[in-house]
DNA sequence: CTATCTATTATTAGTAC
DNA sequence: GGTACTAATAATAGATA
């Protein structure tokens, strides 16, 4: 966190990893210690280190026993309920990230739709905007869209090196989920092709249309958002 | 860590303990997934709300017995060296403590002792610093140790919390050493007087001297810092 | 209670020793 | 390997809706 955005990978280089390793341990441990104090709450937590046979244990090794033994000796239905394991933790974030792009995608409609006003009010007709005025919209476009990609990416990245860990075929298919439905939602985004000439002639993902410009791609990480703007 | 500096005890107010319940149990789950996923550990953590009989448990609950069973059949032995649990955690950050309370230590005397030169060059001889100098250099030394004082009742105030929710006499008696250290420490700081007078009439903690006259005591928390000093 | 916002504090990545 | 420092990011207390 500091520097630099941090990669949520994979550290490679081993002093960096183990160095990186020590300091958020620390932290974790001095967290859960606040956890526990401000709230009065009962907390564990072990880690076990890359290659370390002891693992850190907080509060004890008793404790930690003790919590443990008092979650097995639950009914397996309650402990079904309301948990927040691993997986529902990520699906959670990503249902996050989802509601998030969906508003973001609000907002930049609205965005775009008074700028487009603006150039009307500016003398001309939404049909006159030309070739250079759609490509700064798309650039716009993008900017914001590329903030909410960047976020997915992340997340999807996490979540597929965890399914990996795990090797749980479950896992991977959420893991893929908040990706391809980002996707979708970015490609069902021919509102701007709406907005600007509501009639016809908008034409998105296929389909025959009558002519068309294509408008140079924006690219994405591992993507593209196409957007076609018709013109006389 | 926001508005305010955040008070290491419990929140007596109920809905802002459970407000700050859920924020920070959130960012521990996304910090121990971080570590996991950077640093490629296997981790778990358990965590029992105030009220809840469902606990918080990542990664999962199978996880977390897997994790734990492993540490269970250890030998005896192995568990109880290099491992970080409560105790050894608060243990380690008094020792720190310490020791950035020895290293301020230094940094005051050096700076006191330049203070010092300084007015011998502006003319007058170490031993006609009167009566208003030293009054200011007990402040300014005051304004340094508060900081570090500050400090160690935070760490005592933590210590004394944890081992009152243990009931551990263990812990208590450990809970009692780091401020005790320290007020030794702060009590040892007679190097004030020796830079002001080396060969004698330097007295602190009691013991027969000659004609001395005490500087106001200047106040910390919950003892005192006595500055004596002797002039003609 | 849930969610959002933001000013502030806390954590830490990178660096230097 | 460690410790110390600092600039930058991340977490979050308190307020608001």
């Amino acid at each position: 966190m500091a520097r630099k955005k941090v990669n949520l990978a994979w550290i490679a280089n081993d002093s960096t990893r183990r160095a990186t390793f020590k300091k958020r341990k620390k932290g974790l441990m001095k967290k859960v210690s606040e956890l526990a104090t401000l709230c009065n709450v009962k907390a564990c937590m072990i880690i076990y280190g890359p290659q370390e046979q002891q693992p850190e244990v907080w509060p004890s090794a008793q404790e930690a026993a003790r919590l443990l033994e008092r979650f097995k000796n639950m009914p397996e239905m309650e402990k079904c309920r309301k948990m927040m394991d691993q997986e529902g933790f990520l699906r959670q974030r990503a249902a996050k990230l989802q509601e998030q792009l969906r508003r973001q995608e609000r907002d930049n409609r609205e965005l775009e739709v008074s700028l487009l006003m603006h150039q009307a009010v500016a003398g001309r007709s939404l049909y006159d905007v030309n070739i250079e005025d759609a490509t700064s919209l798309a650039w716009m476009v993008d900017a914001k869209l590329k903030s909410v990609q960047d976020r997915i990416n992340q997340q999807t990245t996490q979540l597929a090196l965890r399914s990996a860990a795990e090797a749980s075929a479950t896992a991977q298919v959420t893991a893929k989920n908040p990706m391809e439905m980002a996707m979708d939602s970015l490609q069902r985004q021919n509102w701007l092709l709406d907005a600007m000439h509501p009639s016809e002639n908008v034409i998105f993902g296929g389909g025959g249309g009558e002519e068309i410009m294509p408008i140079p791609c924006v690219e994405h990480n591992s993507s593209w958002l196409d957007l076609y703007f018709p013109f006389n």
